[in-house]
RNA sequence: GUGAGUGUAGCCCAGUGGACUAAGGCGUCAGGUUGUGGCCCUGAAGACCGAGGGUUCAAAUCCCUCCACUCACCCCA
């Protein structure tokens, strides 16, 4: 939607000047004729109202309105929780970084780096990008902060913003939230199972059902060659019948010819070679034992051959997790195994596996699931007051309640009683003090319980301690 | 980047063979006698009908161009 309001404008203009607007706009402004005094060379405020365009927020951004936060003060301590219960610690990383970081770690040929990153350069002549994803800068603050040195694995999670310059429609913004965690300086099969386990928890606290995890393994370096000859050998054989962007791929990207959704390239993707059939000893070891775990833990997982990922970084472990609501943006999370990455921005050859979700998506499927979400607590006391010395009482009384931990406001703009309940009602605060004249004489305050009317009439000393105590 | 749909007050929306001084509901605010909420009644504020241009005596209504939103493709969380 584009607004379009009415604003004043106000400039300090020559009296000449001023005049001519006056003849084209019609508005009133000073006239010579009545202000003998002024003469051409005097300046006055000119003044009148124009239209303006109403600010809103940028395309593919969104306010997040007190109304909304209690999903998402209910995901972001999920997440917190489920954190503290696997040994994750909390790290934050800026929203952006050197561009060259995004570009080596998640690959020049996909679309992230391709059409979607928002660059910048600053005033130093640095090229920066907001961040497209979580996963790189965590990286680079475990190589910068020599993480290594601290038990392996390290086990980090954070809560950001993400930028992805995009069309956004259901479930896709330009900026965007996600929760992610990586456990970084081990390749145990056993932690994969865990991130997934983390990962699977974490929705079913959530109260999310109806979830699916779609599992694959892609291969390391060792044997991945191997398979994407086998892969292009095959397609070459068809590359007559893909999609344009097929053709692209071939050359470009390979794996994400198995990605494509055009239903001209499902026959062939579909009967493409498999890279869990091209898998070298240790990675066919390392996705047997993943799957073992996984049964051990009772999660059901669907094994998806054609699983690859946006990403490039990824070795070994890939999944995806979607609820089974259809619709366009299927997926709220997904992660894998990168065991190379660390090593490419630099550090020591490191492997890691990671995992993220957009808060957005669930807070989406949380609605379209009809959860119940905790409200946030309420204020306990409003204070009304009525009279101008009750003000200021209701004003220190106010104050005194908050110094003793009770939330508290006092209405303002001296209204009426009734309004002053009125208010109290609609914001739900379930104790009202009342202070009026006959207060302040006897130096007491009037205790209203809004859920059953009850009053009571105390010393204005005790009504924290009284607050307190039916708390 | 491609395609489709939609744009009327904070929100939901009525009104599209041109006449509107733009209707209703929710919400907000205020009253219903002087210090008491939720229900009810009454009233008020709030919209140059997304923006700009055109056709017409007359446009929210027709035409054009933008912009935004929504949905799908794509991509991904």
């Amino acid at each position: 939607m584009s607004f379009s309001g009415l604003t004043r404008e106000s400039r300090l203009l020559p009296l000449p000047e001023i005049l001519r607007y006056a003849q084209n706009d019609g508005v009133g402004v000073l006239d010579s004729r009545f202000f003998p005094g002024l003469t051409r060379n005097h300046c006055c405020i000119f003044s009148r109202k124009v239209r303006v365009r109403l600010y809103q927020a940028a395309r593919g951004t969104s306010d997040i309105l007190p109304g909304e936060q209690p999903y998402w003060r209910y995901v972001e301590q999920a997440a917190a929780d489920i954190c503290r219960l696997y040994g994750y610690q909390r790290i934050d990383t800026p929203v952006f970084e050197e561009t060259s970081l995004f570009t080596r770690s998640i690959g020049d040929a996909t679309d992230i780096v391709d059409k979607e990153m928002y660059n910048f350069q600053d005033k130093g002549g640095s090229l920066l990008t907001l961040k497209p994803e979580g996963t790189a800068p965590v990286c680079r603050a475990y190589i910068q902060h020599g993480l290594h040195n601290l038990p392996q694995p390290v086990k980090l999670y954070y809560i950001s913003p993400i930028f992805r310059y995009d069309r956004p429609q259901a479930g896709r913004y330009r900026q965007h939230f996600q929760f992610g965690c990586e456990a970084i300086g081990d390749d145990d099969p056993a932690l994969d199972a865990e991130v997934i386990d983390m990962a699977w928890r974490f929705y079913r606290s959530l109260g999310l059902k109806n979830i699916s995890l779609n599992l694959n393994s892609i291969g390391c370096k060792e044997c991945r060659p191997e398979y994407l000859s086998a892969l292009k050998k095959y397609y070459a054989g068809h590359a007559a019948s893909l999609c344009s962007d097929c053709k692209a791929r071939l050359s470009k990207n390979p794996l994400r010819l198995l990605d494509c959704k055009q239903p001209s390239c499902q026959p062939v993707a579909g009967s493409a070679p498999r890279s869990t059939d091209h898998l070298c000893a240790r990675c066919l070891e390392h996705f047997t034992q993943l799957q073992k775990y996984l049964e051990m833990l009772g999660i059901p997982f669907a094994l998806n051959p054609r699983l690859v990922r946006g990403l490039d970084y990824y070795t070994r472990t890939v999944f995806e997790i979607q609820p089974e609501e259809e619709g366009g943006q299927s997926s709220i999370g997904g992660g894998g195994r990168y065991d190379d990455l660390i090593e490419e921005l630099g550090g020591k050859p490191t492997p890691a596996i990671g995992f993220a979700t957009g808060i957005e998506r669930i807070i989406l499927n949380l609605k379209r699931q009809n959860v119940a979400i905790p409200e946030l607590p309420s204020l306990q006391a409003l204070i009304a007051y009525l009279g101008e010395r009750a003000r200021d009482e209701a004003f220190k009384l106010t104050a005194n309640l908050r110094r003793a931990g009770i939330s508290a406001v006092m209405t303002t703009g001296g209204k009426s009683l009734k309004a002053q309940l009125r208010q109290a009602n609609t914001l739900g605060v379930p104790y009202v003090v009342i202070i009026g004249e006959d207060e302040v004489k006897a130096g007491t305050v009037t205790l209203r319980y809004m859920a059953d009317a009850r009053q009571e009439t105390l010393p204005i000393a005790d009504l924290p301690e009284r607050l307190r105590a039916i708390e």
